[in-house]
DNA sequence: GTGAAAGCGCTAACAC
DNA sequence: GTGTTAGCGCTTTCAC
């Protein structure tokens, strides 16, 4: 009692890397985030700070810029710095490096995307309800020959999203049409700018494209705009996420909304419930995705394109 | 050597913490960011990620939501994981937190916003600079009556921004109109909105606004759409930063762009500096802003707001 | 080159 | 409650 008045009053602060090195505990996570720059993310970030700072955690965030080996120096980076578990939003859909430390024991739980594998917590949202909200939506106004401009199908995002469109297109007793789908290497406006470019090129009608996330969606908008093609007169548009500022585009985008910020609290949620019984059978939760509808989509037109 | 061959053979990773705990020296620097969502700021630290990355060094990012409490506790939070030093876009004109972390001899580098004691170095970008350019290609145009949307006046930017447009009003030969000047609490849309509305509110006729950063641009474009004001017909509407995306909005925001990976990279090269000779005298980096003329910008016309 | 020993600052266990 | 001790895993020093 008064030697801890004496220390309080000499600004005595313990050193956390001696405690962590006696106590194996940190009471500090490891966040690994493909990319920063994605405005996807940090609402994410800041859900799962706000859990963890709410009970003494720390955050500790590191970017990986979707390189494997970088994310590998930093995994290991973190883990060396004795964090108790990590948060993920890398994950591919086999992805050697975390099965192998969920295997070693290693808490941790992924955000966004998943592993095929359910062996590793995950907190994502409903990629199948999601897109077929959006095909429904596109139907609903009229179109029957939509497009797809598919994310990587190494992604959970990619994979799903895509099958999920494969699956209401024919739910709607549409016919699939092979050449309105385009793979995509990556998540960046870049590939979704080429992908539109193909499709144009293939001289197929169609008067709406769904793409895998925003991003794409936002390539197709530079597609459109580099091709005089208007958006949505002569062609409706989606993306997916709600990613911020979408409202000002012109038009602003349709798109499927993920709760962010949930994604990232229940994240945390789930990590720091495996930390305190790593007895449990670890569990996933799947968060319920919304339509937001802007302006880029509209019923078809007898446009050019439509045939 | 045979121990070293047998060390690596069976996997051997020395534990960070105990060769921090006994080295003082931890080859990791702490990142601290007001906000990861406003877009700004990732590339900043993907410059600064890419340096450290190249000698060795971990980046450890830290939001602080611009809540002084809070970045007290992920100062502390970092200082004693054994950081070597700070990174850190968080600065108000008078910050005593790290005023008081550089005189305890803590190595600090500012990026993006700086103290007005420039006894800690920083990198910033000529504010002065780039908002005069601003208001030379208003006036270039034809503008006469420019209305000024000012950021916080404890933040650096905020001010000197500020003081930039005064003085390049007067260079200008242009009187200044005190009811043409919002001062804003955040550098958040809201504000921006709100900002505008009271400019409109003055009954004032104004040709042109200038706002001190781009979040507060999207605001006015907000109150343009809330108001019925077409930009750039009604008003032509600038910001100041050229954060990612703004070539997708309707207009394209014209701004000012500064250089943001390089800001975080001479940080981060700034930093290293003073670790290696810490008895060589602080300097600070000034890098140059460039104009960027989009859409947002035109000749006044004879706007019912002219008058 | 290798081996032994001390100690970084803390916590856990035990005696008082 | 307080004092003492051992030891977390590493680096550094000194002897070999």
């Amino acid at each position: 009692m008064r030697v801890q008045k004496a220390a309080k009053k000499l600004g005595y602060v313990p050193n956390l890397l001696a405690r962590g090195l006696k106590t194996n505990r940190s009471a500090t996570i490891g966040v690994l985030i493909s990319d920063l720059t994605n405005p996807l993310f940090p609402p994410i970030v800041r859900g799962i700070e706000d859990v963890l700072d709410g009970v003494g955690f720390t955050t500790l965030l590191a970017n990986t810029d979707n390189d494997d080996s970088l994310e590998q120096r930093r995994y290991e980076a973190l883990l060396r710095r004795g964090v108790d578990g990590f948060i993920v939003t890398t994950a591919h859909r086999q992805h050697p490096l975390f099965e192998q430390a969920a295997k070693a024991g290693v808490a941790m739980v992924l955000a966004n995307r998943r592993t095929d594998s359910v062996a590793i917590p995950s907190v994502t949202s409903d990629d199948e309800a999601g897109t077929r909200s959006l095909v429904e939506h596109l139907v609903g106004l009229g179109h029957c020959r939509i497009a797809y401009v598919a994310g990587p199908q190494f992604l959970s995002t990619g994979y799903y999203r895509l099958q999920a469109f494969l699956a209401a297109t024919i739910a709607s007793g549409m016919k699939i049409d092979d050449d309105l789908i385009v793979l995509c290497d990556s998540f960046r406006e870049v590939e979704g700018e080429r992908a539109l470019h193909r499709l144009f090129a293939t001289g197929k009608g169609f008067t709406a494209v769904i793409a895998a996330n925003d991003l794409l969606a936002l390539g197709c908008y530079d597609a459109c705009r580099s091709a005089g093609v208007v958006c949505p007169d002569d062609l409706s548009i989606v993306g997916y996420n709600d990613m911020p500022f979408l409202d000002k585009l012109q038009p602003a985008l349709t798109t499927v909304r993920i709760p962010h910020y949930d994604i990232g609290a229940e994240s945390a949620r789930l990590l720091l419930e495996r930390l305190t019984s790593p007895e449990a059978p670890p569990k996933s939760l799947l968060l319920n995705p919304t339509l937001v509808v802007r302006g880029s989509t509209c019923a078809p037109s007898s446009s050019r394109l439509l045939h």
